[in-house]
DNA sequence: ATGAAACCTGAGTCAATATTCAGGTTAGAG
DNA sequence: CTCTAACCTGAATATTGACTCAGGTTTCAT
């Protein structure tokens, strides 16, 4: 019913109507994760953002209400693509082990090449904070599916009854790519993504404890 | 050599010179984890600060030059504080493996007594990256060590000759304290500091791979 | 062709607050 | 008691940048 563009809850009708309109608000998009990216949420200023989209600034307003609105709009943005790239690499494993480990190696090479997702989707968690906990909730969310899944499959070790390790388990795996990412991604990159997985990946599936050979 | 007041680099001689001082000074940053941890660095106002601590303006600029330099003393004073608190938690485990379950359900318990621990540590990344970032390397720098000299003992598996492993490890395990410390201690209390640590730390000691029992 | 909806423009407004400063108060050494 | 270093005070300043607005340009359905 009624004019809703078909989205969700009340945005007040800024979303463009042509074309032109579209590209528009991609550009002022893309500007604003160099924008946000480089100078952080609080030094960023809109007119950096338009500058870089080449665009006035008074048309920034035509398409978001606020500074924190395009924000939120670019952590969703970021937010989907991680996931959409980590998935499509982890497609044809052949096992949950073997997608833990392509999914963290596929992940790190993607910080490599995006540097402006931490700043951005690690600010959010001060910008908007929903938005930063919907990031990591979606994520979670899958994992924990995922773990349950293979689970009964039999691939993995139960863990608990019912499943109650799988969530713990999944918020555990993402810290471990969070971090990883961080110091091996962003900060220093001695390892190489693939080194750093296979050491991960070995913890995770073998454990810290000592067996008999 | 001189009259250098006993502290590293320089620092623009603010120091306080009597008790009186060393109190007041006290109290702002007292005053500061309390703003900060509620406002966020960028709402968080001076004089919320030195209202809070009982001040007038003109006071907080007798201790520090400016609004940045607060917060980087206290984010190395939180640092301390969670080092120290684990630190101490830790001190007469039996073998490296119970030393990570006890430190993480620490650790988590912790974070629920102190919720504006991640606050202000988290948002340093965006403020004064290079006291974040140290935050995490002296964690990381403590921890691999301590897994070494595990490995040394012959208490958990060697990973990868030399040490190499360690210090991944080392992150892949701080990675999932700070993100269980999120989830089970600020997001939603539905899982027990204890519960967690036994999830987590068995996900680590054993492993995900099935074995035959 | 034409009108109006959609889009674009950028100088100007205005609130917020970090920092300064000129001077008042306290405490303790001699 | 006296002097002065250390400490405290809060009104005034100065900058900054998000957001507004009045009007111009483009597009395209009819």
């Amino acid at each position: 019913m009624g004019a809703d563009a078909g989205r969700v809850a009340a945005m007040s009708d800024k979303e463009p109507r042509t074309e032109r309109g579209r590209k528009t608000r991609r550009r002022l998009i893309e500007a604003a994760a160099q924008e946000f990216g480089e100078r952080g949420y609080h030094d960023a200023a809109i007119t950096g953002i338009t500058q870089r989209a080449g665009a006035a600034l008074g048309t920034f307003y035509t398409y978001f209400d606020t500074k924190e609105e395009v924000f939120r709009a670019l952590v969703r943005d970021m937010s989907h693509s991680v996931r959409t790239h980590v998935a499509e690499a982890v497609k044809g494993a052949p096992d949950r082990l073997a997608a833990e480990r392509i999914g963290l190696e596929a992940f790190i090479a993607f910080v490599r090449r995006h540097r402006e997702l931490y700043r951005i989707i690690e600010e959010a968690q001060f910008v908007a904070e929903d938005v930063h906990r919907e990031h990591y909730v979606t994520f979670a969310d899958a994992y924990r599916r995922n773990l349950a899944a293979a689970r009964g499959r039999g691939e993995i070790a139960p863990g608990e009854k019912d499943g109650g390790a799988d969530e713990p388990r999944a918020w555990a795996l993402i810290g471990i790519s969070v971090f990883l990412g961080m110091r091996y991604g962003l900060w220093n990159e001695d390892l190489s993504p693939g080194e750093v997985a296979d050491i991960a990946i070995e913890l995770v599936s073998e454990g810290l404890r000592k067996r008999p050979s």
